[in-house]
DNA sequence: TAAAGTAGTTTATATTATAAACCAAACGCA
DNA sequence: TGCGTTTGGTTTATAATATAAACTACTTTA
């Protein structure tokens, strides 16, 4: 039975994915950290970062480090959740 | 390390993957049956399998049963590497 | 104070995905 | 025998996405 569920459209993006894949991880992420770890461009990065938290799957923290703008990115339960739904059911694609 | 490779653009597409995922557990599959399996419209479906079989990641035969046109499709070597290998990657972006 | 760097955002464009419209043949049946 | 419907698709038009390029604002360095 496959059976091949939706896959959530705002995941089923390499940069967007990436991005939570890292948040996963972490307490929080800066801008600039995401951005070497993904290889993302600033901008590209920028667009992404925005439609996460639109979505409320990320929060994300705007202040200065020093003089310097500062944006720090947190995964929230509602991305946790939604992020944990999406590998369920990719896993109905790829096997296992 | 998170390390996050490119997906194959070509995989990494709903549908197209859905279409993939059926071709690794079959012989070969008919359009019709894939249509009915992914739940994907005729046009979708006839462009995306045209979009594989020009990667080379399926085979395409067109013939009749009876009198009604049968088109059959069977996974590549190619297709199937470039399947495993997007697993692998995609492996690095949820975890395990 | 001018040039270069940092940390982003905005916007324009190219690529994709998708549905809608279409086509040809076959079938159902009055 | 014709006329509408179904089957099995393909082609084409549109909407959505991803991405890079251009830009902004401020800071640091020389």
């Amino acid at each position: 039975m496959p059976e091949f569920k939706d896959l959530d459209p705002l995941l089923h993006s390499q940069l967007r994915l990436a991005i939570m894949s890292l948040l996963i991880g972490v307490e929080s992420a800066e801008f600039v950290f995401i951005k070497e770890q993904t290889g993302a461009t600033a901008g590209n990065l920028s667009v992404q970062i925005d439609k996460l938290s639109q979505a409320g799957y990320i929060s994300v923290e705007k202040s200065f480090r020093g003089k310097k703008p500062l944006t720090t990115c947190k995964i929230t339960s509602k991305g946790l959740k939604a992020f944990e739904d999406y590998v369920r059911n990719l896993q109905h694609y790829i096997g296992k």
